[in-house]
DNA sequence: CATGAATGAGAGTTCATTCAT
DNA sequence: CATGAATGAACTCTCATTCAT
């Protein structure tokens, strides 16, 4: 009596979640090279042929997790993307994004390296265009309409946050991220105008407007 | 004829160099784990066999390196530890860093990628250790004296330029490192009184007596 | 509503025949240990699982082959044997024989293959005597109670069949296997005493100039 | 101190022949597929690494005897080529063949089968275009200008010659192939003037009761 | 009876490492 | 000191076979 279509579906979905992760993990801590098909299969609690009835190879499964780290991204992305204030936007965003990279910290991690390994992939080239492509959209999502929008600025903050990540990728938990995420919102998702009610503080970083590439 | 001691000397020199740059340049763009032996004596231009002239495994290699790094980043520190002047000894200090950023992109690459992954190496538990006191000794030396020395600001300077190196390992000369040197210069190394002699911008930053660890 | 035993063994059959066909071709095309259980189950569009209803395991699926190939030429030889007049004999068994390459050729590719390789099966010895024995009486068939046996000429008739069948397994339709095929006839099964009564043997060859290819 | 290129390419070709040699009497005996790098290194006494140091993959085990075998059959009929009388050359290149057939057994083997199995190599078609004119350009050289040029008979002499070839691979020295050369020689190899000014042609060949087996 | 997910032994292939020269 | 042929363990991947459903 054969399974019916959507008991496969199921199985398979399931197997394909546990080789998902064991491989995310052994990727990010390991590197990928430096991972063997084995180790994955071990963690995932799987056998090693079973794998590849899910993924045609290694490097696939490389692909897989790219693909579904992107997806998440953009998600999170999406559901920013209408809110119609800019301050408030980047902080929900900020929020966000520091929640994702202890929550997520393994994709994040990835994604870090990856980002920065061109040739570490066969197809580098377009995985790179891919990367370059997200990175901007998510700094004009997060700087774009604001005020007075500072090319440098965002790309202050955007560096900012990549150094927080790999901070915290190094340290852990032990590194204080909490305590620089409310400095970073505080810093950055005030509007001008309600920090000038107090203290001027923008005076000194807008007049240099240094042209980006 | 056989050769004076130093010329021997020198030949093992300048292999030893040949092999530590290849294998440099591949660890940094592939991964440790995706790079042969093979592939760093194709590089170098020498025999596989010469290679185990030099070290005794492939993990030497990636030790050597480390090393190299290491000696190079203590040297650096070295030479401004004596500035009396904290803002600048920061300031002579980021503008080496920047520099040694795009000179050194291949060494910065590697350890930025090592220090996040615990697990890639055999003892990374000691590396992990040495990095994270290394870190902690360079914001030391960053921000050790000011007169306000705020812990938050020492890690957001510093999370800042490991996020611009991870941009410029992602984008290469085309990501404008110049730019962002030159603003965070002049925002972080000036003393705060001829700041204050301007507008306040401390205020803000200094009640926030957030811990660390 | 339970089927009668009769649709039982009917679909059986139905299925049997599906998966012998696709092995058949697929090992007489790609060889036996370069066809995977996988394929043929695809080529026959059943489950893997099911093959293993009808055949315990891989080299079974051969066997099976063989023995209905077997089976096949055995009940060919039958239906000759009783043919008193042996020049008639031979005739028939020709046009048998040619008729069956084109119609069997996956048959008669895997079994001229199998033929020569010793070794490709476990227990190969006995396969190979079994086939030995095979062809010695298919000869004495063909050539037995000539009036003039010459077991050179027998075996030269033999030879000429086996090549005829190589070329047309290697070049297909557009071997001209039918003017072969009666040329073999005019000049094999035409017994002597005919021949000398008419003219020079040379003659009636030359005169059929059938195209080739 | 590096060895001499010489001494490099000694060694290099002692293994090569080692490994094709291995390999030949595996692939023609046992299949291609069913033939396992293991049993290659084991029976050519070299490890199953160094394999790769000379050939791609498996594959190119293949494909580098396929091209020796054709290499081989160049020569020969080059050889030959330039004897200005038609039935002497088809006389010594007979002899070539046969002598070849047991000789270069396992060569000729291989060939014989995979001439058959279109879709054993990737690149199948090329592969079979190019057996098929080599055997082209054989019957031509083997019949070309004979003074009655009979289409028929030239395809009927190739097949012979492939039949005996198959029946040679199947049964070893018990198969009197001698013998058969011999008649064969004789029956091919006569101008037709000279067997008209003799006897009847059936005369000749009734004497030779070579015994078979 | 029929399915394809799952297994693991073993296949093909790579690679760090050794060593004779 | 320098070479690359040679090794074998470990790797990636395939496949005959099993089994829950």
């Amino acid at each position: 009596m054969p399974r019916r279509p959507e008991q496969f579906e199921e199985l398979r979905e399931k197997s394909r979640k546990k080789i998902i992760s064991a491989a995310l993990e052994l990727f990010a801590n390991k590197g990928y090279g430096s991972t063997s098909i084995e180790s994955i299969a071990r963690k995932a609690g799987v056998s090693k042929g079973l794998i590849y009835n899910y993924y045609r190879d290694k490097k696939s499964i490389l692909m897989a997790i790219y693909d579904e780290a992107m997806q998440y991204g953009e998600r999170m992305m999406a559901e920013h993307r209408d809110d119609p204030d800019p301050y408030h936007r980047r902080k929900v965003m900020l929020e966000h994004v520091f929640d994702m990279t202890s929550r997520q910290e393994k994709y994040i991690k990835l994604l870090l390296i990856l980002s920065m390994q061109h040739g570490a992939l066969k197809d580098s080239k377009e995985f790179a265009r891919k990367m370059f492509k997200r990175n901007e959209s998510f700094i004009e999502e997060l700087s774009g309409d604001l005020k007075t929008n500072d090319p440098i600025e965002g790309l202050l903050l955007d560096a900012l946050i990549d150094g927080i990540m790999v901070n915290y990728m190094r340290y852990g938990d032990v590194y204080p991220m909490e305590a620089l995420k409310e400095r970073i919102i505080k810093e950055y998702c005030t509007p001008p105008d309600v920090k000038n009610a107090g203290v001027a503080r923008k005076t000194n970083t807008t007049k240099h407007k240094i042209k980006q590439r």
